[in-house]
DNA sequence: CGAGTATAGCTTGTATACAAGAAATAACTA
DNA sequence: TAGTTATTTCTTGTATACAAGCTATACTCG
């Protein structure tokens, strides 16, 4: 959430357009490099082209689409330096939730935690990637919530949803599913113990873990499937 | 930096009018709670409202301006707690990137680092406030390119501009200057010692102790001087 | 006289029109 | 035939026109 949807229901057409065009990023329906042509959308989506345009600059704001001037705009194209680089980040951020979450957590929110951690041990239990893939986002959105550092929570949040296509490759991974579990476990119990330092350095490495699995996992893949992978810079 | 200068040189008029209407934002010229009227902003730069809106929809992702729907767009008003969360965030990724630079430091930047410390040394002997302002921005920016994290150079550059209005209240207070020059020091010594823990901490203390200056110095003062102070939800 | 409502004016949100630059294609020359 | 250049076409960037909603003011009714 970068400030836009103030949670009041009210959104204009063009933030509403933005959630649309994000979501077709995130599930891969338009992949990196795909180029975002103003009237196209503006047909499809049946408005005019302004409030696209409007979209458009938002999710360039947010990362997730470049804006060359007049050479129109393109699903960025994260090259795996910089997703090694946004992992990395993302694992701090992780860490900091973490370690204040031990410190400030309150019994309403250590119910929401072992809530969600349940629910992530059924979906592991019934072998059900989608699910826990869905869970597990609730999981860490719930220990983002309870750094008690809302700034922090947005800011987590937000590099989450965006690592959220490359994240959910992650989980197809043999195995990744029931270890990925395991070390929520331990974050849980680092958590509720109030023992903050470590459960920094769990979740710290349960993400970066993930950055360096996908390395891996693109090294082998020379090119993601339908990705034309235009060059960014 | 948030995507849209891809350092080409080449901008959109709606970019070169965000780093303007942000560049009053930072120095005060608009403050929290300020207007921003369309219209007005248009006729004032000699544009259309199309671009000033794109600049300000810009703006609004950055988190510099709220837009609610029909009702305008107002520079953002901080409040004090919010304000102390994103410098908890800055402090911690600070020291995230003095703990890399400290690892990962090459002679150039070494170099460039010593020179802006050095510069900052001498604005501190000058006693000059505005100069030690800005070259206290080149310091930190060595410290976050040093990193050879360019994604969290980014998002810390974002950040630390963000608290530019803020931060800049902070050498007015009685010896914040020279206090500032001697942590910067210690910094350094331990940046280049490669002791990336101890240049980790000491950097998350130099900001962290901004954070609660000023949280103390809005508390003496219980409204800003011109700031109309809008509530933002 | 106060409260509530209607209306007028003004601002934002969206559509459309127009201008300018980039890419592609076609024509021309060596 | 290949390379270069001119032209055409298409897309983006900006301006303007129009519609819709909010605010404030004034008016009416209790």
């Amino acid at each position: 959430m970068n400030g836009s949807n103030d949670g009041s229901g009210q959104m204009r057409r063009s933030e509403q357009l933005r959630d649309a065009i994000e979501e077709r990023i995130a599930t891969g329906a338009y992949p990196p490099g795909q180029r975002l042509d103003e009237t196209e959308l503006a047909t499809e989506f049946g408005v005019s082209r302004t409030p696209i345009r409007e979209a458009l600059i938002q999710l360039n704001s947010a990362g997730l689409v470049v804006m060359r001037p007049r050479r129109g705009a393109l699903v960025a194209s994260i090259e795996p330096r910089r997703l090694c680089e946004m992992f990395e980040l993302m694992a701090e951020l992780e860490a900091m939730c973490g370690r204040l979450a031990a410190r400030r957590l309150s019994p309403a929110e250590q119910e929401r935690l072992l809530a969600a951690h349940g629910a992530c041990e059924q979906a592991r239990n019934a072998g059900d990637p989608d699910a826990y893939f869905r869970l597990n986002e609730q999981f860490h959105q719930s220990i983002y919530g309870a750094s008690h550092n809302e700034f922090l929570a947005e800011q987590a949040l937000q590099l989450h949803r965006r690592l959220r296509p490359y994240r959910r490759l992650q989980l197809r991974v043999r195995d990744r599913l029931k270890v990925s579990f395991s070390e929520h476990d331990a974050v849980v119990r680092a958590i509720v113990a109030g023992e903050g330092d470590r459960a920094a350095e769990l979740l710290r490495s349960h993400v970066v873990v993930q950055g360096e699995r996908f390395a891996d996992l693109i090294a082998s893949l020379s090119q993601l499937p339908s990705a034309p992978t235009e060059k960014t810079a």
